[in-house]
DNA sequence: TCGTTGTATCGATGTCTGTCGATGCAACCT
DNA sequence: AGGTTGCATCGACAGACATCGATACAACGA
């Protein structure tokens, strides 16, 4: 098989081929959960942790948010594919998804000798 | 020097360290430039392009939008440092800057022994 | 110089989004 | 059971965004 556009677009690149109509709309609903800042340092706060968890308790004081918000946000990260929770007892842990963080990469990934 | 993370943040990876207020909103703007599935597919149709330009004239008809939507999402691919463009004569030609998809393939990509 | 073509900008409009307070639900503790 | 705490959902509202028609600007050709 060839090895520069998968048929059932797994693994198309943003400078293999140009994107068509219907996998636009779904990388751009991943793109646009990364496209707000909060969003974008929640996501960061649950990727880098040693565990792979966080506790949503933890991260809704790191912002001057109101906690609703906060909430808003995950919900939005986890329609995105980009993380994960799970209730634990009282509290709500969050963890990141990395195969969708590696599709996105190596989406936007431009080939060396471009 | 440590190669984890540089100290003007040029290469933090979104697992690699919680992100700063700062580094969030810049990032935030390039990726909100790309959670659009027509912006994302003139950036495809720009970047995978043989010669590494498109003239405008063949990005447009591409597309069921008008030509002043187009011209939008295109200077907004501009304003995030995705594409830069020149006027040679009549037409307006489109090209890449892998650089900065470059830099956001690399926050995303999460290390290998995750 | 005048008309034509390609592209950008402007102004308006409908829709989407980020934010909040109020409220609801789940789990724990006494 | 009743109170408390953690988190999600709801409804509302201001600001942002995608889209368009109209228009302006730039370059070319006759």
């Amino acid at each position: 098989m060839s090895n520069q556009e998968e048929p059932d677009g797994c693994c198309s690149t943003v400078s293999a081929a140009p994107l068509d109509a219907e996998q636009a709309v779904e990388l751009a609903a991943v793109f646009k959960a990364l496209g707000d800042p909060v969003r974008l340092r929640l996501l960061s706060m649950i990727a880098s942790r040693e565990g792979g968890e966080v506790c949503v308790c933890e991260l809704t004081p790191a912002f001057e948010l109101a906690q609703p918000t906060i909430s808003h946000h995950l919900k939005l990260l986890r329609q995105a594919g980009l993380v994960d929770c799970e209730r634990r007892g009282t509290w709500v842990y969050y963890w990141a998804l990395p195969a969708t963080l590696d599709r996105l990469a190596g989406f936007l990934r431009t080939p060396v000798n471009a």
